[in-house]
RNA sequence: GCGUUCGUAGCUCAGCUGGAUAGAGCGACGGACUUCGAAUCCGUAGGUCGCCGGUUCGACUCCGGCCGGACGCACCA
């Protein structure tokens, strides 16, 4: 589709820069022609709107439109005719040459939708970045899929990805956890309880306020072990290892349940003293300064801000300084042209800075640093506090959306046709999740209501699920030799309802929605795209026989324009984490 | 106070980077299964796109000012 627009927009400026020459304007303006999409497929598939031409041409745009309608009928164009309408000029492209086009995504299979917009950019992705102290919650949630869905698209357009995660497993927050498990853990170990271990950490780390009503100097006492800890001393540091292998171990086991990955790990007790040096060198080349205290700072003026700490008087470093050493770190180990961070918006400021920094530096690659910013995730009653206990944890929520989904399949009497069912629900309850944390655009908060993403009706994942399932469906049936798809010949030109068109179209425009998201680092463009064909599939489901049609050369056509969806959804869904279901 | 960001139907979200009558889903109401899977489809109701100006042939979209919310403005991470 897009190589086709882009033709007729060459073909309609050619045609408007003569028709300047002959006005005796200044011809360069038709370089500018925008093509869109009009509102209706009944009104053309490719527009142009007139008005900017008025004032050149002095013409009224509809009179524009009827020229150069007239004028691109007796020359060359690609296929398809342009017409008048109102003041645009609207192009019919030819239905039986886009719908082969779009016939061929079959064979192209995990290919389609693949560009080569990002080839050759090494793009290195940092996301989920979770602490020790307790499991995944729904917020992390929103980090991994936005991190490892904008991750397969950017690769889908080319790119050489790296996923890193930096779990932070340092801190004085750490440090409460262990307190409070020296405190009332009396040697109790995950397996012995039969927990999973990230949530038998997570709950020592709640119990810390237990700890604090106890002993008012709980607060400190936690101070004080992390000076033991950074001192290394051999009994704090063990019991560090156990419950930071708990930690990690039991929340790599939700990665693994929710399909994130990650190509390298980074732990920040090993880097956080990095940075120092980086400093250092800038105090040499005059990027920063010392004050008068001692610490060393930059002026941000230059950005708008004041002074940033970089070293403590004490020579200690700070967040700022770890992050700045582990940026130019990480370039050492794999030189990337970008360095995308997945990180809540809370933390806008100090990329803004981070970023300035690392360009006072003299880092070339600092100027293709980004920070992908995302709201908070709230629920319908407010926003998820720790303290209130209305955090909610990722394996829970899981688990009572896989819950429900049994209950559909058994209230729907398709425990046989369906499998394996726990396996079936799991793999929609996952669709669920995704999807709605899919479809919001990153940077705004949003309001995850379970009660909406178990209902599995409307604009979700499991709709899109149910309308791969439906096809796949469909083949198998076919291959069991039901219907006369199988003795038909497909004949793209017998794509002739409103309802196939709508899916030629969307299935056409597939590959520029993947770009589209790439470029703006934004899932929720894939996720839209995706809703809109399973939703127009629907239609056409509802409204045409495929494998029941009695000719079989129309049969043939319709299941193959179905399996060229297929495709599109197979691919689609990838990208944004949702499993694909064969039956449902 | 300053900065960033958001404000679109009762609720949750889109709106193709400035174009044609502002769209979905949920919820409400009313229809469609002896026929390829009804986890579906169709219809109705619901909007001064926070408010006021400006730029433009044209503004939900860009600019300015208000109002309202969120998040920042650490020698915490």
């Amino acid at each position: 589709m897009k190589t086709i627009k882009e033709a007729w927009k060459a073909a309609v400026a050619a045609a408007v820069a003569d028709l300047l020459r002959e006005k005796g304007a200044d011809p360069s303006i038709a370089a500018a022609v925008v093509a869109e999409t009009p509102p209706d497929a009944s009104m053309g598939d490719i527009g142009f709107p007139m008005f900017p031409l008025a004032k050149p041409l002095r013409m009224g745009p509809p009179q524009i439109a009827v020229a150069l309608a007239e004028r691109m009928a007796s020359s060359k164009a690609p296929d398809g005719v342009a017409k008048a309408i109102g003041p645009y000029l609207n192009v019919f492209v030819d239905r039986a040459s886009l719908a082969a086009a779009v016939l061929s995504a079959r064979s192209s299979g995990e290919a389609y939708g693949r560009s080569a917009s990002l080839a050759g950019t090494r793009i290195m992705m940092e996301f989920s970045s979770p602490n020790t102290n307790k499991p995944l919650h729904l917020g992390h949630l929103r980090n991994d899929a936005l991190g490892e869905s904008t991750s397969r698209i950017l690769k889908a357009n080319g790119a050489e990805v790296l996923k890193i995660n930096l779990v932070n497993d340092r801190g004085v927050h750490i440090c409460k956890s262990m307190l409070s498990y020296m405190a009332y853990g009396e040697g109790r170990t995950p397996d012995g309880e039969g927990m999973k271990s990230d949530h038998f950490v997570g709950d020592y780390y709640v119990k810390f306020n237990d700890l604090k009503k106890e002993d008012p100097k709980a607060e400190e006492k936690a101070q004080e072990l992390l000076v033991k800890w950074e001192a290394g001393d051999p009994e704090t540091i063990a019991l560090w290892k156990t419950m930071n292998e708990w930690a990690v171990g039991g929340i790599r086991k939700t990665y693994e349940r929710t399909g994130i990955s990650f190509d390298k790990y980074y732990y920040e007790s090993q880097i956080y003293l990095t940075g120092k040096e980086e400093v250092q060198k800038g105090l040499a080349s005059g990027a920063f300064f010392r004050a008068p205290d001692g610490s060393v700072r930059i002026d941000l003026s230059p950005i708008g801000l004041e002074e940033k700490v970089l070293l403590r008087k004490d020579g200690t470093s700070i967040y700022m300084t770890q992050d700045i050493g582990l940026a130019i770190h990480r370039h050492n180990d794999w030189p990337f042209d970008r360095l995308v961070y997945v990180v809540a918006n809370e933390q806008q400021y100090h990329f803004k800075v981070l970023f300035h920094i690392l360009a006072s530096l003299g880092y070339e690659w600092a100027r293709n640093l980004y920070h992908l910013s995302y709201g908070l995730v709230n629920l319908p009653e407010g926003r998820m506090k720790t303290r209130e206990g209305t955090v909610v944890d990722a394996d829970t929520l899981l688990d009572s959306l896989r819950e429900l989904a049994i209950e559909e399949i058994q209230a729907k009497g398709r425990e046989d046709a369906v499998g394996d069912m726990a396996e079936t629900a799991e793999k929609i309850a996952l669709g669920a999740v995704h999807y709605y944390l899919a479809q919001a655009t990153p940077a705004k908060d949003m309001v995850f209501n379970p009660k909406e993403s178990l209902s599995f009706n409307g604009n979700t994942g499991p709709y899109i699920q149910y309308m791969g399932a439906r096809i796949s469906s469909l083949l198998r049936k076919r291959d069991l030799g039901e219907g006369k798809a199988s003795q038909g010949t497909v004949r793209p030109e017998l794509l002739t309802a409103e309802s196939e068109w709508e899916l030629v179209r969307l299935v056409a425009a597939y590959p520029e929605a993947v770009e589209l998201a790439g470029a703006e680092y934004n899932p929720a463009v894939v996720a839209a795209h995706l809703y809109a064909i399973a939703s127009a599939f629907s239609k056409f489901y509802h409204d045409e026989p495929i494998l029941t049609c009695d000719d079989a050369d129309i049969a043939a056509t319709r299941l193959a324009l179905s399996e060229a969806v297929l495709v599109v959804l197979k691919n689609g869904l990838r990208l944004l984490c949702i499993p694909f279901l064969e039956a449902m």
